[in-house]
DNA sequence: ATTTAAATCGAACATTTGTTCTAATTTGTG
DNA sequence: CACAAATTAGAACAAATGTTCGATTTAAAT
C-alpha cells in the first residue's frame, strides 16, 4: 500500500522533472523493486483505482493528475506601438498565468501605466486582465481606446445622460465618450509585484 | 523548413493533448512521412538548434518548451482556525497559479481580510502572496502573526527608535512590535479579481 | 542543363519496453 | 504454528522504439 504510493510519487515527480514518464524499469529501480512485473502489480492496481492514467501497450504513457494542467496563459500587453492593432504579437511583453476556471480565449492582459485609477487600488505598473467578451457596463472597471493606439483603464457611469470614462483619482478629468473612443473589454483581474 | 514545424507543433500538441510523448512512427504518420529516418533527420535539427529537447536513446522523451511548464501553484491560506498552524492543510482555501521564475518553495498566498491597507492598494478579498524566506525590513509591506492564529498584512517602520506594523489607512491605529507579534514574511505579489 | 545540397525513403539493428507466467518470498490472521 | 493472501522475483517474449547507413528523390543554385 506504501510502495504504491511511492511509485504514485515516483512517476508524478519525473514527469514534473523531466518532462516525460519514466519506464517501469526506471520505476523498478526508484523504488527498489528489482522485477519489472512487481512495478506492473501495483500499476495495475493503481490505474484500476483510477490513481493512475496510462496507455497500454505504449511506453512511458503515465499520465501526471497534477492540478497544473488546469492552468493557460494569457498575453500580457504593453506599450502600444504606433499603428499596429492591440493585439498584435510585437505588443506582448510577456504572460500570465490564469486559473483555467476563469479562463477563456477572449481574456488578455494590459500593463497599466499612470497612476489615474489609483483610489481604486490600480497603481502604476499593475497587470490587469481583461475579458473581451464583456462590454463594460455602468459602474464597471474596463479597458478602453481613446484613440488608435493608446488604450486606458477606467471606470465608466452616466451622467446626467452622457457616458463618460471616470478616473479614480481626483486629479484628473472625467473624459466625454465619443465616437472615437471604443471599449475593449471588462477589467475582470489585477496582479502587482510589489 | 515548414516540416520541422509541423513536427514541433505535432509533439507539443500531443503532450498537451495525450500528456505524453509521441514517438517517432506517430510523428512520421502524422506529418506525413513514410520513413522514421526523415523524423530523426528533423529531430536532429530542432534539438541542435534549440528547439526541442529529448534525451538520446529514451523513448517519447521529448519535453514541452512551453511556457506552462513555467508555471507552479501556490496554496491559499484563507481563515486561520483557532490553534492550527499557518500552513496547516485545513486552512487551504485555493492554489494560485505563479510564474517559475518568481517561484520558490517557500511561497504561500493569503487572503486578504480588512482594509487597512486601502491606500496601498490592497483590499478587502484580494490574494497576497508571502515569500516566507524574506524578513520583511522598514518601509516593506509583511504578513505578521498578531497572536497564536490571527495573521495581518502591514507596512513595518521604525518610529523613534521602536518598530510599529503601520497599517494604510487613516482609520487605524499603528500597532507597536512586541514579542508576541512575529514576521511570516513579506508581501511581494498581489492579485484581485475585479 | 549541370551541379550541389537538402529532404525523403527503405531496410536493418540493437535496445528499450510493456506484458505475461510461474515460482519464491513476505505479510497478515486465526 | 499453520494457512491464506498479498507482494516480490525471475525469466522470457513480442512488440515498440531510437538510431544508423546507404540509396533515391526532390529542390535549389549556378
Amino acid at each position: 500500500m506504501k510502495k504504491q504510493q511511492e511509485i504514485l510519487n515516483f512517476i508524478n515527480q519525473k514527469i514534473e522533472k523531466e518532462g516525460y514518464s519514466p519506464s517501469v524499469r526506471e520505476i523498478a529501480s526508484a523504488v527498489g523493486l528489482k522485477s519489472t512485473s512487481s512495478v506492473q502489480h501495483h500499476i495495475n492496481n493503481l490505474v484500476s483505482k483510477g490513481l493512475l492514467n496510462k496507455k497500454p501497450n505504449i511506453s512511458r504513457s503515465f499520465v501526471k493528475n497534477s492540478p497544473i494542467n488546469n492552468v493557460k496563459l494569457v498575453p500580457i500587453i504593453g506599450a502600444i506601438s504606433a499603428g499596429t492593432p492591440l493585439m498584435a504579437e510585437e505588443n506582448h511583453i510577456g504572460t500570465i498565468p490564469i486559473p483555467e476556471e476563469k479562463f477563456n480565449k477572449n481574456l488578455f492582459a494590459l500593463r497599466v501605466s499612470g497612476d489615474s485609477m489609483i483610489d481604486a487600488g490600480i497603481f502604476n505598473g499593475d497587470t490587469v486582465v481583461i475579458n473581451k467578451e464583456i462590454e463594460p457596463k455602468d459602474g464597471d472597471i474596463g479597458a478602453f481606446m481613446v484613440n488608435e493606439n493608446e488604450a486606458t483603464i477606467k471606470f465608466l457611469d452616466t451622467i446626467s445622460g452622457k457616458k463618460y470614462l471616470i478616473p479614480a483619482n481626483k486629479n484628473y478629468e472625467n473624459i466625454l465618450v465619443n465616437d472615437f473612443i471604443q471599449p475593449v473589454g471588462k477589467v475582470v483581474s489585477l496582479f502587482r509585484d510589489i
